[in-house]
This record gives C-alpha cells, structure tokens and sequence, in this order.
DNA sequence: ACGAGGTATCGTTCATCTACGATGAACAAA
DNA sequence: TTTGTTCATCGTAGATGAACGATACCTCGT
C-alpha cells in the first residue's frame, strides 16, 4: 500500500485505430496545429526527453533545458494544448508523458503529405 | 525541337538513401525548421496542390486560395527556404515543384520522434 | 523599344511567439 | 499554521509572423 514517488501516468498505448480524415480542410488544421507545436526546437528537446526517458519527468526538464522555469512551462502548455502532452499532478511536481496517439496521428498526416 | 508550354521541371525522384541523423541538435533543428514551415493551414494546401496535381502550378496557387498574390507568394518563399518546395522559372511565370526529398527527410525525423 | 501579364519584394499594420523575472497557487512536511 | 518546494500564470519587451496594397522586376510578344 505504499504510494512511492514514482509516478504512475503514462497510461497504456492503446493502439486503436485511427478512422480521422488524413486530408481535407480538417486534416489540414489539424496537421497545422500539431506541427507548428514542434516547430520549436525547445520543444522538440522536450518530447526526445519523454521518449527516451520511459518514466514521465517533471521539473527534471527544466534542468535538461537552457530555459528558465517559466518558459519551460510554456512550452509544455503548447504541446499541452496541442495534445502530444499530457500532465499529471504527482503531490507537488506534475509528470508530463506523451500522447502517443497524438503522435501517431502526426506521422500519418505528415505521411498523407 | 518545339517548346511547348508544358513545363519540365519536377525532375527525377531520385531515390538516393538518406544517411543524415535522426537525432542529435542539428536534427532537432532541422525538424523545427520542416515543420514551422508547414505551421500553417495555407502551406499545407498548397503542397497538397502540388502533391495532387503532378505538374508544377505556378499562378494558379493563388486562385486555389483565398489569399491575396503576394501574402501566397510569401507562403511559396517559407516553403523554399525550407527545401520543401522549389521553383523554377518557365517563361514568364513560375512553376513550383514539390522537393520529395525534404517530404522524406521530414517523414523520417518525424517517425524519429 | 515598348507594353502586358505574372511574380517578387517593399512597407505597413496587427497579432502571435519567445524569453525572462516576479508573483501566485497547490501540496507535503515540520 | 507555517515553511519550503514545485509548477503555473502574469506582465513585459523584443522578435517574428501573417496579411494586404503598392510597386518594382522579369520575360515574352508586338
């Protein structure tokens, strides 16, 4: 019944299939949204970082980063609000993980291309 | 010996293997640059025209669009400085062509992530 | 040489992005 | 409750982006 520090976010992968559009006006805000989030080297650190790293970090990024605190947050928020990102709260540190699905939506919209 | 106007840019697809990195700075760099680059609904489109039509389009990009000339003719500008796109002059317009190795290499740094 | 059509560039305006420090909110431990 | 830690948000400044109209630039016919 210990509850340790180590997070458990990062869910399952979940690898239902994707029935969305790959083109059309949709598709093409959609493609527009996501790539613009990692139109941003800083960003793109960042989700390298979760990849590599299995575990969901948190503040640890801020060290990995040559940013300040705040704007690491605010990167996080863009991918956040893009959806490649998600973050849970973990007592007073938040772990952020992928979204993987949204991440396969990427390459197969970019692949539509 | 005749000269139609049937435009012969869109060279060979030139199937040569990419042996850059997938990673690393100078890749994350270069992933930011390809996909600012299609950051934007309007960009995308006009890959996709010239994705579907096989022939370069030139003019004919900005009736697809509901944008002015020049604000199209910027958009045209980010593509190329990306490699995404490259143009080339056929009298007295322009016909754009597609870069398939920039699409690749953006497929490839994409699927890397 | 000249005019006309097709593009590119310039200059401007407004919005968004990026980065930072400072402040605020949430939580655990004392 | 108070304190310290962790993260988000605010406010700001400078840079970049997006859009347009106007104008300059080519290239081909005449």
């Amino acid at each position: 019944m210990n509850k340790p520090t180590a997070p458990d976010c990062c869910p399952a992968p979940s690898a239902a299939p994707d029935l969305r559009p790959v083109e059309g006006r949709g598709a093409d805000e959609e493609l527009a949204v996501l790539a613009k989030a990692i139109g941003h080297p800083a960003r793109i650190q960042i989700l390298r970082l979760l990849t590599h790293r299995t575990a969901c970090v948190c503040g640890d990024i801020v060290d990995e980063l040559p940013l300040a605190q705040s704007t690491v947050s605010q990167h996080l928020k863009v991918l956040k609000e893009a959806g490649l990102v998600r973050g849970e709260v973990d007592g007073p540190r938040v772990c952020y993980c992928l979204e993987p699905r949204a991440l396969r939506r990427l390459r197969v919209l970019v692949a539509g291309l």
